[in-house]
DNA sequence: GTATTTGTTGTTGC
DNA sequence: TGCAACAACAAATA
């Protein structure tokens, strides 16, 4: 599930439980892919006794601060394709998925992942760690230039433009229904290769990963401290977002039919009437 | 049994 | 060398 805004949404789920909490056990599911390249033990270990002080989301990742016995520490969370944090009563048994539960006093925090692509890492120092450092410059923010995407578009000139979309060094946080959008809203077709876009094109582009990052992280991970009681509730049947994966699905602009074919390795869905490839 | 899935990484080949 | 394409990872569902 997760892209930029859902990553959002789990944080803040974990962290209105959580902040100021103290963990009082742990448990993991060692031999879970998801603790690949950790070693689970050290984590337990660490986390026991530590308190929860704070937390971050950048792209698809989540960042998760503690100090404890051992002094400062960091959870991240990568939650892959299938990943989600839930928050589940104290006395909670975690079932199969679950590979991380954090027992507080009267929650328990789950992160489970039915197909392990997702990744759990630990660092402990006073500093954040550079796996976590070296994420690439928000979409939001001020280094996500318009000059930064048409030079990218060039290096990645023989690609297709939503492959290149996907390329996280770039545009942190998009994944494939988000790439879809972006096109979709800017009139792209997936196909067309991204040194083929013109001026206007890659301005178009530029603003509307801003704009589909701006909405989704409102509609999806609230705003301020309000969390939505689910995830995609609040998004507009406006959206390619709820017609994608319907079967005979129309556009909500030109109420003609969708087309679904791989691009890039990755199923893609667009608007024919409206994206026009040339 | 086959094909599908909102992700990333390593390998291969141009 | 740099870049693009693709298989692999794992597990459930249609």
């Amino acid at each position: 599930m997760p892209e930029l805004a859902e990553a959002e949404f789990y944080r803040k789920r974990w962290h209105q439980a959580a902040i100021k909490r103290r963990v009082a056990a742990v448990i993991t599911h060692d031999r879970a892919q998801v603790f690949r390249g950790s070693n689970p033990a050290a984590l337990r270990r660490a986390l026991v006794g530590a308190r929860f002080f704070g937390s971050e989301a950048a792209a698809k990742q989540i960042l998760f601060r503690f100090h404890g016995p051992v002094g400062w520490m960091w959870l991240g969370v990568h939650l892959g394709m299938s990943g989600e944090l839930r928050v589940e009563p104290a006395g909670y048994e975690p079932h199969r998925h679950d590979h991380l539960v954090l027992r507080l006093t009267r929650t328990t925090l789950v992160l489970s992942d039915l197909r392990m692509f997702g990744r759990v890492r630990f660092h402990r120092g006073t500093e954040p760690p550079e796996w976590w450092t070296n994420i690439a410059p928000a979409i939001h923010s001020d280094a996500f230039t318009v000059d930064a995407v048409a030079s990218f578009l060039h290096r990645r000139a023989r690609a297709p433009i939503k492959a290149v979309l996907l390329m996280q060094n770039r545009f942190p946080g998009i994944g494939n229904w988000m790439a879809d959008e972006i096109l979709w809203r800017a009139a792209i077709q997936p196909r067309r290769l991204a040194g083929s876009l013109r001026p206007a094109e890659t301005r178009a582009l530029w603003r509307e990963c801003r704009r589909v990052a701006r909405l989704a992280l409102a509609t999806i991970a609230g705003r301020g401290d309000y969390l939505p009681p689910d995830l995609n509730l609040h998004i507009p049947r406006s959206w390619l977002f709820w017609h994608r994966w319907e079967a005979g699905g129309l556009c909500p602009k030109t109420k003609l039919p969708l087309v679904r074919e791989a691009v890039g390795g990755r199923t893609t869905c667009w608007s024919p009437a409206r994206q026009i490839l040339s």
